[in-house]
DNA sequence: GTATCTGCAAATGCTTTGCATGTCG
DNA sequence: CGACATGCAAAGCATTTGCAGATAC
């Protein structure tokens, strides 16, 4: 469940690369905590990711891996799997739609499109299961974001 | 923010009728929780159906909300938008890819698709705002979860 | 050397649960 | 009437935060 180590090299080559540019610390942990998110194929949650870290850095704490994963996602050096870095959201629409997601405000919306309704689930996805659903996400900022942003300036 | 009542009432019919089926009794609370979501055009969380139906139930409590939400997703009578009933997964593949999601225990797994690359972002979701980036969710049931059903039969 | 990071422990906030009472069908 | 739902209050967890000491650069 992990991809081979010349991949993960290069990714972490490129993640202290980005670091230094950012100006953030490349520090023992947060390349640890870094190394086991890149080495995963799954998505781990931060519990997981904490005991990962923790067969080469025992001492590190748990919130060291959540200020990481929060840092580091921010700088956008990783991502948030899915849409909520927040709480549930529920929908009384059971029919088949597509979600605009503003990625600072979390506000969902939900459209359809002609253009969408003929994607079909690709032969790549069968590989993990029995698909269900397909649905679209767009990430993006929001007009209520967009324009705080104009008026800060 | 909110539909024509038309349509909400539409929907609540169908709501009710769909209760009586799988033996939910239609209570107060209930139904108002599920016209709090149906009526709403962005995809509320708890807390804000909480504030919602307090408008006309003012004596409901915060659990009788969690309760509902929860059940009513159960029987598939609404859903969650987004991916995770869970904690927050994290991800360092930061290139165009997929998602598959299984529905059971939360597991995902990437996928790229030529198919999927020729995908644009269509007009509609632009009334929102300003898109960043597109991706595909596809939610089913992973092999794992799969052949653990055919065991217990 | 200094700004940033870590570890600890305690707090916060969302969500769930046990139990007695109330309500739907 | 009897099973199921509600309200209350308290517990459970994931996640965050304040602070003193440690570390990267």
């Amino acid at each position: 469940m992990s991809f081979p180590a010349s991949v993960v090299n290069s990714r972490i080559e490129a993640f202290k690369q980005a670091c230094v540019e950012r100006g953030v610390k490349v520090t023992h942990q947060r390349l640890e905590i870094y190394r086991a998110l890149a080495s995963s194929v799954t998505h781990p949650d931060a519990e997981t990711i904490y005991r990962i870290v923790r067969k080469r850095i025992p001492t590190i704490s748990h919130d060291t891996v959540y200020r990481n994963l929060k840092l580091l996602s921010d700088y956008g050096l990783i991502a948030v799997a899915g849409t909520s870095n927040e709480r549930l959201r529920f929908d009384a629409n059971m029919e088949r739609h597509h979600h605009f997601v503003c990625v600072q405000c979390g506000l969902i919306r939900d459209f359809c499109s002609e253009q969408l309704e003929s994607i079909h689930c690709p032969q790549e996805a069968h590989a993990f299961g029995e698909p269900v659903s397909l649905h679209i996400e767009v990430k993006g900022v929001c007009t209520k974001c967009g324009s705080h942003k104009k008026k800060k300036k």
